[in-house]
DNA sequence: ACCATTACGTAACGCCCACTACATTAATAC
DNA sequence: GTATTAATGTAGTGGGCGTTACGTAATGGT
């Protein structure tokens, strides 16, 4: 959902076998003629992911990466083209399995209180779900690259847009659906989220606790404005007046 | 203020020139025997922060920097001994010139809003003065660095919690003056705004305008919980009892 | 059986990095 | 003057990086 444009980002790929056998990784039988790959290519992916969200994408060496993918180069740049293409496979990867879910969760709860508490609870145990201080790799994992990163960079950054976006389409349906004032500043407080969001991220890098990411989530759902039955500015309150559920996929 | 321990966390100087000739740069006259340097070594040491700025620290090459402050390397390594001295004494000067005002006028203005809500202003204006999108280099420029850089990721990591600490003894002198509510949680209030800070720099190396980080900062500002006329509760007060405060100074 | 095709392991390739020998030049000390 | 000290420019150093030749091994097609 949050996660669209990411393989085509780069269109000349050199590996289209998934095209061609969709669902086999080594279980089912090979179509093609020459020698079978020895290792499975999503776990070798996932590997590959784990090594790139620990240390960043320049960071992380191909030696490295190939040693925790447990192949050689050769058999690496056959399968996943180069280590721009890889790190691209291995962010959707990452968004598909870390992200996705909370983003989904958030779109799909009705109370907009509950929705960002949730998700930046979750969001919380995701940045720390690694044994190394991690943060998030969309946010983080291509900071100060250097010039002929730009491409990898600017993808990532596309993704970050696209989670700002996902803020201001979900305040502006609490707003639609009266959970939210109507003159609530949703452009501003989406942005401000997000920066919150990317802020944790760093904070989780820098060894931040899961708890105290937590308590930061905590703090910063004062930022949703309290429901105006009428006059100014009451106290929260949460009498459930939810109309519709917009469910997209 | 802020910035107290950067020196020192490269204890072995090879330069140990400042000692002997502390305000001199090329205008006085040298003591020393030897053939003078044919450069200033502050404004050198400006354009190697500048660089630094830009690109981050490991992505700036010694050519790059060479280029810059236009000296051949032995002259680089003469004068500032390593990349990581030559950094850290960048960081030094950034700070003095870029944040240390910034930071002093938090503490001496009396009103806790105006306070945050002037740092938070001048702090976005900072994040994008430079002509190419930067952030803050304290909070960006060692993210995502190799293993061998870890030591200035940590002198970094530490400026940043100096940070932190600032806005949480800024904050609990604002609930003494009476500003601030006595339930307030300000060691969450203040981690939030740290991350918010860092947040901001990020969407600043994203390339966001000053106009839309200070509308971030504005939001922020709906943090701060309103100044209690009476004996009421105008925070939420859910997580309990705040505990380890931990005090360093 | 034989070929075409594909993945494999070994061993490198060229490039750029931070860093430095070395001879030279320019100042002070005597 | 001569000696001493220190900064300079040229031209490298070794090392790690991403990537790839190349010969071999293992499959399917016929």
């Amino acid at each position: 959902m949050t996660v669209t444009g990411v393989k085509n980002f780069f269109a000349t790929r050199i590996e289209e076998e998934n095209m061609k056998s969709k669902k086999q990784t080594q279980l089912a039988p090979h179509k093609s003629k020459g020698r079978p790959r020895t290792f499975d290519r999503e776990v070798a992916l996932h590997r590959a992911l784990g090594v790139f969200w620990r240390s960043g994408y320049e960071p992380a060496a191909m030696s490295e990466l190939c040693a925790a993918m447990e192949i050689n180069p050769p058999s690496l740049y056959a399968a996943f083209g180069n280590k721009a293409q890889l790190f691209m496979e291995a962010v959707q990867h990452y968004e598909d399995v870390y992200w996705n879910a909370t983003w989904q969760r958030m779109e799909d709860t009705r109370d907009i209180r509950e929705a960002m508490a949730t998700f930046f609870s979750e969001a919380a145990g995701i940045l720390t779900s690694q044994e190394v201080p991690c943060g998030c790799m969309v946010i983080l994992a291509a900071t100060n690259v250097s010039q002929e990163a730009k491409e990898v960079n600017d993808a990532l950054r596309a993704l970050r847009q696209e989670g700002r976006d996902c803020f201001l389409t979900r305040l502006k349906r609490a707003v639609v659906e009266e959970q939210l004032p109507a003159n609530t500043d949703v452009a501003s407080l989406a942005s401000t989220l997000n920066t919150i969001l990317e802020g944790m991220s760093l904070q989780a890098r820098d060894g931040m606790s899961s708890v105290e990411l937590k308590r930061i989530a905590a703090t910063a759902m004062t930022l949703l404005p309290a429901k105006d039955s009428e006059g100014d500015v009451p106290q929260r309150d949460k009498s459930a007046g939810v109309k519709t559920r917009k469910k997209r996929s």
